[in-house]
DNA sequence: ACCGTCCTACGACAAAAGTAGTAGATTCAA
DNA sequence: TTGAATCTACTACTTTTGTCGTAGGACGGT
């Protein structure tokens, strides 16, 4: 029943739902008039992917306005990055770790950033957590504690 | 002239390097047979491409052994992450932090993951630190310089 | 020297993705 | 009520990807 964790997009049907998921819903002149000015398509260019991300189920028309459909997302954000997410991690044998150590090494990531993440993971773990009181541990979730500069492995 | 950086590979062409950059450099043969069970198309299929990537100049022919040819990449692999990364930022306006928000929403990582890769980047930013003190202006000291410790040696 | 096996070089094709034009319906402001 | 502006619903075409098959050359063992 095509689960919506099914639905791949291309590079460029990326970009149509990206300006839909920033809009909330839209139109089609809306989602191109959104696209970023060098790469912006003929109307009906855009109008052609919207129409296959129907198809797909990525996203369908809610209503109209005046004679103008208007479409909204059906697969959320959140679900894509995912999924974009783990196909990257296929080329690191499933491991976010080696793709962190590429991200870091390259130069991506800088330490408010994990710093930031931390947190946020903390307080999501706060947040739900409460339940499951076995293997907390996990040290001080606080991310406050840094401590560069470990040990010298590996190089 | 056709930088690295420009090489563009589909997520198949993507399989065929993640081959060859285990194997270091590898026949026809040996990339196909290095394929995942299941998704191993014909011979003749990996040859294409491979013959493809040569023309997009992200591997090239190094030698023969007996009637066949040897390959070898000529992109790396961080390189190739690094591409690829950054598009996946492009939906993201380019923030390291909402992507982050994101993996970490969707339980990619975990506490440890991040630790590491503090742990790393205090490494790495003590390793080339001391030296840098100094020249601080060169426009692209953000990433892209890598070279510590002479090869790629990692895994 | 001969044959079976393995490669290489090409050529083909279908499907997916990218890009757009057009005919005719709709809307809306004058 | 009309005509310009705008949409929709198709249709169409070009590239790019994915997948192979085949003809003929190169090798290696016997």
């Amino acid at each position: 029943m095509a689960k919506e964790s099914d639905v791949k997009l291309t590079k460029f049907e990326l970009e149509v739902m990206a300006a839909l998921w920033e809009l909330g819903s839209a139109s089609v002149r809306e989602v191109q008039e959104r696209l970023p000015e060098g790469k912006r398509p003929a109307y009906t260019t855009v109008q052609t992917i919207v129409y296959r991300l129907e198809e797909k189920g990525a996203l369908r028309r809610v209503k109209k306005v005046g004679n103008a459909h208007v479409f909204e997302p059906v697969v959320t954000r959140r679900a894509t990055v995912r999924r974009l997410f783990d196909e990257l991690l296929g080329f690191f044998g499933g491991s976010p770790r080696t793709l962190m150590a590429q991200l870091v090494e390259g130069g991506h990531l800088t330490l408010e950033d994990l710093r930031e993440a931390e947190e946020l993971m903390g307080r999501l773990e706060a947040e739900r957590g409460a339940a499951d009181e076995s293997a907390v541990v996990e040290g001080r979730s606080k991310a406050a504690g840094r401590k560069i500069g470990g040990k010298e492995r590996r190089r």
